[in-house]
DNA sequence: TAGAACGTTGGAGTGCACTCCAAGCAAGCG
DNA sequence: CGCTTGCTTGGAGTGCACTCCAACGTTCTA
């Protein structure tokens, strides 16, 4: 069974022997063409996630994309939830998580649904990290505002001097 | 004319040509000598700081180190104003300044007071940054937590199919 | 005073995450 | 049809931030 998340509606349990998505998005975006009629060049995707299509090309090479559909020519077409992946994995890239681990995160997820734990503890991992990041740098603020108050004052105490 | 800050007690005025000090440090640290034998070897100074030792002489090469005292022999020294410089370095480090910009700001202390405008304009703008990241952040945050409701909810529902 | 541990240098090497290239096929338009 | 623009591939190249090396000098401890 697959577990399927409708967005912002709870779960839905349904039988199907899809392990490829994510099963959990967030709300659709604007630029996207409602599914069924979503299929998207590899230069539209890039326009849309700001990745370059030689990006595109090797996540899908290194295993961080979970095979795109191609044309009867062999081209890519992109579909909604490939945009959705890109979007986590845009995420995930700010979070300062490795390439590699993406990966491994791509791999759960092509392995079906027996993966649901390691996923759950990679992704509160993931979210512990985030939130030693967000401190750090909520410090580094810290640190910061000191140093622009000082420059502040110090602007001042020179424009004081420059009226002797 | 140099302006100095004496930590957390406002800025002094002082004649002097010292322009290598970035003038503004936080509090002491646990781990130092009180300033007239702060002395320390590079070894010290990684151990401290968590960078290497070969990370240490590379900043010095690339002039992000405003120039280290050496022993009679030549082996450097560091004191307490070095580990507060690499502090900072470490803090915008973690902002994901890229080393080039660091390098510039250190230029720009070496430079002298008059260099005062910039320096407050280039740490606004990282201000700036940094909370564009933290905010970066919490949207992913958001992301993650949604993500791990779903899979633990995926969790729950897994359970109960097997009590069946 | 021996030996280990630590320090010095310039230059070369590493790992990551792209980024680009060449040569060729595909698609849309007047 | 020809032209331009876009897509395909494997493999090579780039930029960043270290990271290591060899060959040697220094400092500390027994």
């Amino acid at each position: 069974m697959t577990v399927t998340e409708t967005t912002g509606t709870g779960i839905r349990v349904e039988a199907t022997t899809e392990a490829r998505t994510d099963s959990c998005a967030g709300p659709p975006r604007a630029d996207r063409r409602p599914d069924g009629e979503d299929l998207y060049t590899i230069s539209e995707v890039a326009a849309f996630t700001g990745l370059t299509t030689h990006t595109l090309r090797w996540y899908e090479r290194i295993g961080l994309m979970p095979h795109v559909d191609r044309s009867h020519t062999g081209q890519r077409r992109y579909r909604n939830r490939d945009l959705d992946w890109l979007d986590l994995v845009g995420k995930l890239r700010l979070t300062g998580m490795p390439v590699a681990d993406m990966v491994r995160y791509a791999e759960l997820v092509r392995e079906g649904d027996h993966t649901y734990g390691e996923r759950f503890e990679l992704l509160k991992a993931t979210r512990e990290d985030v939130l030693a990041r967000i401190a750090e740098l909520q410090d580094t603020l810290a640190v910061l505002d000191r140093k622009i108050d000082f420059y502040a004052d110090a602007g001042r105490a020179l424009a004081w001097e420059r009226t002797r």
